[in-house]
DNA sequence: TACCGAACTGAGACCGGTCCCAGGTTGGAC
DNA sequence: GTCCAACCTGGGACCGGTCTCAGTTCGGTA
């Protein structure tokens, strides 16, 4: 009966997970060492690291992550922070390619990405208590309207944070990692006109976001005296508002047209179809971002190439040198003309 | 100078969180009744409890998640495991609607939704650790390839997990959350019928997956006699397959095809054009998802609709009970058949 | 009046780590 | 021979909660 029942307990402790004090007692040093040993093993002679190596590889321990966050203050996570009130950016095939390769790159230093959803008001409320409450080290903040309130109150908490895209007005409390949106879209301007093209027009996101203002910045700038006022409308990125500003753009006779995102160009070029042009024979169209849509399009759409793995990659490193205790820095990227079939 | 000193640490101590302790003295009673008004408030006077709960509210108290997972061994999270070793889940915007349910049921219930990539072998393994390590409650699986190594892993590791689709021969030990897979693509292959096609063709998913195999046998099964083995065509889910199979499928002079995707069915009518048939004059097309591509495209696809916020709260709710102690159990939804103008 | 159980409270151990610090060796410089 | 620095080690406090359990109060019952 005793037998039994010592028995079925030492069952219950050889199943539970070994902690650091008996890795300590099977290689015969203490806890402190075995500590060590774990963060970098400085100060550890190399016997010690030894059988606190071989203990630990036998038992296949592994450091309880609350524990080490209770003790040490830091939350070993980053979180992905969703802002868009619609689910605008769940449509958008680019964030899952950010989400990705962010949670690559956390893994690779294991870490863990936490998903944080900010859309409704509620939503924005529990998420600034979650983060206020140091649940995690620091913030990805996709969103790049600037009048987003969230970003006052990341500021506020005082939480690293690192943003994806410009975040108009904040450049000097906020990292961000972001694309030469001028010098983006003067390459595709410069290469609609090389093309031959004259009346080019331009959809555009909105004007409170980084890629609407600075995209008209930089095909305005390209085109010189060509730019023509009225042949530029504006999207919010989606594939409806592409198809509807095209189809104002067709009544001011466009030969080509520059839009801001690639799902807008795909609207643009359903609704040039529907019009009865084609694609690009009588009207070129371009897009933006390379989203993966772009290249199983009907036509191929001719785009420029957004960098979202160096993006997610310099978004998690650029995040970690802040929590280290550097200052907030902004990271431009290049991005890459990729000419397709429709432009 | 001494002053000074003071001056500055109050000002941190200000600063710093307010522990269950601080919480205690102000409202004048233990930790321990801190604690219970806290969890529900059983066992406590109304008088404490509303001390408790002023000093909470003028503070801002917030317990810390790390301390609570320690004494309690809950971690408060729990994993979006993506196992698709391509990207193709990121391509597919189902997998989004999913994400976002799931973070969204979890943060009502003060939980976190930690996002786990295991494409790679390597990825596969620091995974397995991660969940055997105990950093979070349980798993939400996404990938239904019934051949996913990981499967077993879970199972080995003993760690709560909901499928999303049928674990294929894993019905016993693991919760899963599926549409009835043939009913719908009966109902699919009845709306074809009742249209008058004739020759009715299929793209398939792959066979190791539910909705590879149990989409084809409601197609078989509701057609009967008029069944044709050789309009049936094996696509990946993406829309180049779509594309390939819609190709072949183009020799076999059918008048209506099944994709069971909609990504797919994107891909089928993309090749039936080139083709130069008319979508759905000529050839009627439908997917399967109803995954927000399906509306916006041209034309906009008839499709079966999968209930996906349903589907990721029962996620959530099923792996929760388990977690709680319940059995595994299975879910299975209904889907909707929209018929929009491809078919 | 003695007893009992239910309602309520607080002390202390505990979860599994980290980190500060005091102490012990060892080797080299003076 | 002494002193000191560099290297290595372990004890104990601590992070901020939860939880068990013993103790107190109080109303009701035999």
């Amino acid at each position: 009966m005793l037998w039994v029942e010592s028995q079925a307990m030492s069952d219950v402790s050889a199943k539970r997970k070994p902690t650091i004090r008996q890795i300590a007692a099977q290689a015969g040093v203490s806890r402190s060492t075995v500590s060590r040993v774990i963060n970098g093993g400085h100060w550890v002679s190399p016997d010690a690291r030894q059988a606190v190596e071989e203990a630990i590889l036998a038992t296949g321990y592994t450091a309880n992550h609350h524990a080490r966050s209770l003790a040490t203050g830091r939350a070993g996570s980053l979180a992905f922070l969703l802002t868009e009130p619609q689910q605008l950016l769940f449509d958008d095939p680019t964030f899952a390619l950010l989400l990705r390769g962010a949670a690559e790159a956390l893994a690779q230093r294991s870490m863990t990405l936490v998903l944080l959803v900010a859309g409704t008001p509620a939503e924005r409320e529990s998420v600034a208590q979650f983060l206020s409450a140091g649940h995690v080290d620091g913030v990805m903040l996709i969103s790049s309207h600037e009048s987003d309130p969230l970003l006052d109150q990341l500021i506020d908490v005082g939480i690293p944070t690192v943003c994806c895209g410009l975040p108009l007005g904040h450049e000097r409390e906020l990292s961000t990692i972001s694309v030469d949106e001028v010098a983006s879209a003067r390459t595709m301007a410069a290469h609609l006109v090389a093309q031959g093209h004259r009346r080019i027009g331009m959809i555009t996101g909105p004007d409170d976001t980084p890629g609407g203002r600075y995209r008209l910045v930089g095909f305005r700038e390209e085109l010189g005296e060509q730019f023509d006022e009225t042949l530029v409308e504006v999207g919010d990125y989606s594939y409806e508002s592409g198809q509807a500003a095209m189809t104002r753009l067709l009544e001011h006779d466009v030969d080509a047209v520059f839009a801001a995102s690639d799902r807008m160009a795909a609207g643009a070029i359903a609704a040039a179809r529907r019009a009865g042009r084609r694609v690009p024979e009588d009207i070129a169209i371009a897009g933006f971002d390379d989203s993966g849509l772009a290249a199983t399009h009907e036509p191929p759409i001719t785009t420029m190439r957004q960098p979202w793995d160096q993006i997610s990659a310099k978004m998690v490193a650029v995040l970690l040198e802040v929590i280290a205790g550097a200052s907030p820095r902004s990271v431009i990227l290049d991005t890459e003309l990729v000419v397709r079939e429709s432009a």
